[in-house]
Formats: C-alpha cells, structure tokens, sequence
DNA sequence: TATTAGCACTCAAATCTTATGAGTGCTAAC
DNA sequence: GTTAGCACTCATAAGATTTGAGTGCTAATA
C-alpha cells in the first residue's frame, strides 16, 4: 500500500517531532501542527494506519508513537528534504597537511567535533607501493627502515643484526632494496621477490634475511587497513542505549579496530559513487548491541579509482540531515584535497 | 589515640571484608571470624570507637561500616602484608622491544590486562638526545626528517620546501644537521643553535629555514611528555562512581594526556626510589570526579637516574595489594630491561 | 464519505504505604 | 571487660494509589 500524500506528512511530522523530543509523539501534538488543520481523532485514525503498516509503534498502549526502522528508513529515503546548499556552511574544516594518516586523523576529529557522535574513518583501498626505503645506522648492531609509502604513510622499524656493519654496506644495502622495491606495491613484496633479491646480492645474504625480516614486518603493518576513529565516548551520551554494561560493551566494539574493520567491510561493495551516502538503521547494522544505533557512511575517493570510507555511529534518533550534510561537505573536502589541491601526495 | 591490636585485627577484617564483598561490613559477620571469639556486641563497641576515630563510617544509621579514605590509608600503610615473594608468579610479563615507545605501550598494556584497571604509563624523563637525524628526498619540493632519539625515540617529519633539491643537497644538508645536532639534547636545539647552523651554511640559509622549521616542530613533538594508557574503558566497571555522566566524564579526562600529565606531575617531586609504590586515595587525588578512585603508581628507573611512572587508576575499593605486587612486578622487569639486558638502548 | 466530539479505557511513571531485615546503641547482668 | 537482650533506625523491596497522556471506538456532523 503506498502511503497518500497526508500520510506522508503526518508520517514526517511523527519523525521530526520525536528526533527533535525524544518522546513518543502523540495525536493532540501532530493535530496542534495548523498547516494540518486536522483533529486528533482524524490523526488517530491516520496513526492507526501507519503502524499497521509498520512504520510507527506504541512502546505502550497508552503511549504516542515512536519510529520504527521502516519508518526511519522511509524518512530518509523519501521524506527528509536535506539542507539547502545556500543553509550550510562551507566553511573549509579541514587543515592541509602532508600525510595521509595526519589528514585522515583530522577527518575523523573534526567530524566528531562537529557531530557529536562517534566517528571513524578508513584509508583509501588504494594500491600502496612503495616511494623508497631510507636504511639507516643506529648502532654498531642496529639498524633503522624507514619506508615512506605513497600518500606520504611512513613506517619506521628498528631491525637489530648480527653483523657489525660500516657505512658502506648499509649504502649497498640501502641501493639494493631500493632497486628492487621502489615502486613496487606492498602486496608484491613477499617470498619471491625477496628471493630474487637474495640472490642478486650474494655474500650478506645472512644480513640480509634479517633485514628482509624488518621489512616485510613493517610492510605488513603499512598494509593492515587503517581506521582512525574519535570521540568514542560521545557513546556514552546516547540515552537510548540505556544499560550501561551495554553502552560499554558498544563502547569496547567501537575501539577494536578488528571489529570496526567488520562493520565497514560489509558496507562497502554498494555503489561506490563519490559522495555517496549510505545509512544503515537498527538492525540493518546486522552487529550485536547496534540494534539501537545508526550508522551513517560517505564514500570518498581518490582519482585513481580507490575509495576511502568516513563516517559516524550514532544513536537511532539522530539528526540525519545534519550528519549527512556534514558529511557530503566533508567528502567534498576531502576529495578536493585528493584531487585538486593535492594536500596529500598521490600516485602521480 | 594509637590503635591497640584488636582495634588494627578488627579494622583489617573490616576493610578486608569490604574489598571482597563491597557490602558494608556488620558486627557479626565480624564477631564469626572464629580466631577472634568475641560477640558481636564487642565488636559494636570496638566499631563505635574506629568510627569515632575517622577509619569507618556508616554509610547510613542501620548499615554495617565501610572504610573511609582514612581507614583505607591506615590499611596500606600498616595492616596490608604484601604477598609473599613465593606467591607472586615472577613469569616475564613484558616482550622485548627495541623502541621505548612500542615498550611503554606494552607495559600499559599488560598492566590493564593484569588488574582490569585504567592504567597509564609515562616516559622517563631522560634528557633527550639525538642520536642521528636522516633527511631524505621524498620528491622534488618535499624532504622527510627521520630524527632518532635515545631510547629509538623515532619521529618522522614531512618538509615541504619552495627550491628543488638534488641529492647533493641532501646530503650536505644531512652532514651539516648531524655535525650540530647529533649528541645534543632537545632542550639545547634553540635559536642560537640554529643561528650558528645557518651561519656555518651560507648560501642555503632560506632552504634552511623551511628544513630547521620542521626540525623544531618534531623536536618540539618529540620533547613533550609522553603517556601511554590503556584500559579506560574499564572505568565504566567500577560501580561505585554510580552516575554514568560522572563516569563518563571521568573517562573523558582519562583519555585527555593534557590532564593525565597534569595528574602524574602533582604526584612526583616524592622519593623517587625505583620499585617505590605510591597510593593516592579518594580525596588525596585532589582531582575532581577522583574522590572515588584511588591511584597507585610505582616509580621506574633508568641508569642514569632519569625516572618514569607506571601506574592505575581504579575505585577505592580495589584490591590494593593484588596491584600492589603486579606494579612491583612490572617495575622490576623494567629497571632488569633498562639496566641490564639492554632491551631498549639507554645513553650507551 | 470523511471528519470530529465525546467518552471509557489503558498503562507508565510518580508518589505513598507498608513490610522486612540487617544492623546499631544502650543497658543491665555476668 | 564482655555479653545477652531489646528497642530503635533506615535502606530496600513490594504493593497500592494517583495522575495524566494517550488511545480506540461510537455516534453525530458537514
């Protein structure tokens, strides 16, 4: 059954009134509404509709009504008009700076800052490969990599040796790896390439294994995906989510970033388009104690094709046009950076 | 007024109860600990007193006694006997790592994992020195500062400058910063350090100026006081702070390094004696939303007398010595890792 | 036929009432 | 100095009562 254009009203009207109280919206408060000009027996009657529809609940008999996840996701797709362009505020949120991780870190608080919420961010899925790789001597028996990777992501690891060794091996070595790894992407640094370099290499191939071993060690952790999260603790503000054993079990959620990494990887796989919106209410979030929760995602992306994800977690009653304004803006931000002012080096 | 020995035997069993059970602790549960023998009635008496002499209080007129921060004090000063040396399992907590900051890191770690508390550590406070400073060409407009730190301090700066820079450069530049820099401690690299380095360089000095500007912001970085926590969230398990917005500003205030800092630094000035244990209780922390937690922090050393902090926030009602011997533990593995194995390199 | 006024009904939340029982302080006896 | 006995206190829990917001239904109305 579609939903006539007074049911569509009434419908929003129940929504907006209960994001802005938090209370269940009753019919005397929707009939008072005078562009309505309805009584509250002829909202009643409409109310009855909707819920048998799904859209609203009664927590209780005697109670208003509440949004149900249909109803919310009605809201969203259909109902909430977004602020106006001319309404929102581009003002430039965003610091330029020269690291990817920097950049990203900022994201993620300027966002909670201006939301409220807790907020999370991922690194472009772009292909990393190397820029090159600075060896360096600590001490007589350590050795210091540093592999700055594209976008300007910088691992340090210390790799200690067997060997003492002079400036003029640590020079070779440095001439080696590079050779070899310079451009490569992560993801081909593995046994075989390590093995053709061991052979090229010849008598420190001893050494050597020991500092491939440092390598690949900070290799991988380049390679983990990234997620920078912020105001974590805005968490505990959401009434809704009531007992606090689960508000801190959520909580706990929110700062494991194995965990994080599930949540967003089932998200990603839609459309992908740039700015792209994507809000997943109650359960849609499919993860245990998120039931009460929303998530709202924007897709970024970079000019080769690789998409970075940001977004907020947040109690159901949220204001969804304010987050997605803010998070449209942000998205344009950021693929500004990437893409014209070149804050961040890319791949070019 | 001195506490005679049934006055100590009978608080102790009072406070000892109360960690165990959280409940206030009555006359007879008391009176049926069979080595004592004494009626409950006694036992009222004997309560009247430590009350009337500040150690317990009553929550409310018919409820049992439970420590006041005074009582508490008493406890960790005379009546707790630690663990005996046998019952402590010794097993080697910590990994070893080269990078003081990964080290720390994983003591917080594994201090939270030990006691469920928050827990906080911070860096010694050796003098900083450099040890070596790798400037590289990420491209053509941008450098990147590599500054190692005693201790592998390792920070990563990215210089953007205006001139394009060959190899040669690099490397003039890399000899000249390590002739003046390596060796001196941070708080020496200032403008007259500076000053004498631009002189000595003649043509470069504007190249310079970017290069020093980014050197100085990642000294500057590197100087500050550094703390590693973990566990905050498990201050959402001490019931007794009671309000969530009480708790959750607590945390909020956990997870700010600027008032952890500020927490820390009230606390040393004291004996400095590694393996020292301090414990700060309800109002001695002097911290707002604090009045229900207590502190205990040990005190860690490094050859050359430089001192760090390690250390738990927890509720009051805490199991004192339980933490008491897992901070003594980890102290000791770390005075063993700074001092003899060398795990982390110190000045030499 | 759609809308509305009227009214009985429901039920959460707040407030009050009333046990219950753990624990105390005091007194008099041992 | 210690203890038995007893009256007293008060937090907690469980019921009872009130209040009011809100509903659904029905009959009257436009």
């Amino acid at each position: 059954m579609e939903l006539d254009e007074r049911k569509k009203t009434i419908l929003k009207l129940i929504i907006a009134t209960y994001l802005e109280t938090g209370e269940p919206v009753g019919s005397r408060t929707i009939s008072k509404f005078n562009d309505l000009n309805l009584s509250s027996a002829t909202i009643r009657n409409e109310m009855a509709d909707l819920e048998e529809l799904g859209y609203i609940v009664q927590p209780h008999t005697s109670a208003g009504r509440i949004p149900t996840d249909k109803g919310y996701r009605f809201y969203v797709d259909n109902l909430m008009e977004e602020k106006e362009d001319a309404e929102v505020e581009k003002s430039t949120l965003l610091e330029r700076v020269d690291r990817m991780e920097l950049l990203l870190k900022q994201v993620a608080k300027v966002l909670a800052y201006n939301t409220n919420y807790a907020t999370l961010v991922t690194a472009p899925n772009y292909r990393k490969t190397v820029k090159f790789i600075q060896l360096s001597k600590v001490d007589e028996q350590t050795l210091l990599a540093v592999i700055v990777i594209e976008g300007n992501l910088i691992k340090n690891q210390i790799i200690p040796i067997d060997t003492i060794l002079d400036n003029e091996d640590v020079l070779k070595f440095n001439i080696l790896l590079n050779t070899f790894l310079q451009g490569a992407s992560l993801e081909d640094i593995n046994l075989e390439m390590i093995n053709a370099m061991k052979k090229q290499s010849g008598e420190y191939s001893v050494i050597l294994d020991q500092i491939f071993q440092g390598i690949i060690e900070a290799v991988h952790e380049a390679n983990e995906l990234e997620i920078y999260t912020s105001g974590a603790t805005n968490i505990l503000k959401y009434p809704e989510i009531g007992d606090i054993s689960r508000t801190s079990e959520l909580l706990e959620k929110f700062e494991d970033k194995e965990e994080l990494s599930h949540l967003i990887e089932k998200k990603t796989g839609n459309k992908e388009e740039s700015g792209d919106i994507q809000v997943y209410i109650g359960e849609e979030n499919a993860v245990q104690n998120m039931e009460d929760c929303s998530m709202v995602t924007a897709t970024y992306k970079m000019p080769e094709g690789a998409t970075g994800t940001i977004g907020i977690l947040g109690p159901k009653r949220m204001d969804y046009k304010k987050v997605v304004s803010t998070l449209k803006n942000l998205t344009i931000e950021l693929d500004d950076i990437f893409n014209k002012r070149k804050g961040v080096n890319d791949d070019g």
